[in-house]
DNA sequence: AATCCGTCCAACCGCACGGAA
DNA sequence: TTTCCGTGCGGTTGGACGGAT
């Protein structure tokens, strides 16, 4: 049968927004509000479809937004929150108040995959890469002594992982994956299962506003985010939040200082 | 100065989902 | 139950920009 488009292309404008354009948008959703995006482009007088409309809006000219690059902390939150949730970038964008599925995406692909894969880690599975080397690699993988620092410090992220996906299926109404289970690769009975509520609370704590004006955004850098997590059940936070944070001086730190976020590794 | 090349990000596209009829 | 519609989501694209050669 088909779908329907979403509008009728023909004689609507696509690519970038003009100025005008986006001030008929503001306008007409601050005086109407949103209504059916497929109405509103007839009713602001804009030559654009519904989806360009709801799209423009809702990455670019909600008075909500952040602009400008994520912070540290907002990086450190976008991975663990990958760890966790893998791609569901709409969901990521949930838990960082006035940031867009569209912007943590974008950032995803262009700094914090390549931040990764330079100390080793796989941004789609959050293990450490394979290491190359001109050997040919050992045929039976149990011979594996010890595993690199990197992997034991994103065990963290794949715990978490677990949980969430366990959780999901729960209540997303995942469709059951067996692959999943696999490739986790560890063993599900030591993970305390963890309801979203409780992943989100320390975080929906910080984001208390610091003026009146500004809803979404938080004070991050007063905020002590070890303290806040104390309540969790079960998990040892502090000393997991100290590998997510040695993993993120990785990231962050040049060469000379390295040597220093290795050890916080292994302690 | 000109060209090439890689990066970044706004915007588009197609599919999935949920709700209404 | 089925069909249709509106919306949301994630992947991809294309153009602007800046640095390297």
């Amino acid at each position: 049968m088909g779908r329907q488009p979403c509008c009728d292309k023909v004689g609507l404008k696509k690519g970038p927004w003009t100025a005008e354009e986006d001030q008929k948008l503001i306008s007409f959703i601050l005086t109407n509000g949103q209504c059916c995006w497929r109405a509103l482009p007839k009713l602001a007088g804009l030559l654009r479809c519904g989806k360009s409309c709801r799209l423009r809006w809702t990455n670019y000219l909600r008075p909500d937004l952040k602009r400008g690059l994520l912070s540290e902390y907002e990086e450190k939150m976008v991975i663990d929150l990958h760890a966790q949730l893998g791609n569901r970038w709409s969901k990521i964008a949930s838990h960082l108040p006035g940031r867009t599925d569209n912007e943590i995406k974008n950032h995803w692909n262009t700094h914090i995959k390549k931040k990764l894969k330079k100390i080793g880690i796989d941004p789609f599975t959050h293990k450490p890469l394979p290491i190359i080397t001109t050997e040919k690699p050992p045929q039976n993988h149990q011979t594996r002594q010890e595993p690199p620092l990197e992997e034991a410090a994103v065990m963290v992220s794949e715990t978490s992982l677990q949980s969430t996906v366990t959780e999901a299926k729960q209540e997303d109404k995942i469709p059951f994956d067996n692959s999943l289970e696999v490739d986790y690769n560890f063993c599900i009975d030591e993970v305390p299962i963890i309801e979203a509520h409780e992943i989100l609370v320390p975080f929906v704590n910080l984001s208390t506003p610091t003026s009146s004006s500004t809803p979404t955004s938080y004070d991050v850098e007063s905020s002590n985010i070890l303290e806040d997590l104390h309540f969790l059940p079960t998990l040892d936070w502090e000393y997991d939040l100290s590998n997510i944070m040695s993993i993120w001086n990785f990231l962050t730190d040049d060469d000379s200082e390295r040597n220093t976020s290795t050890e916080a590794l292994v302690m």
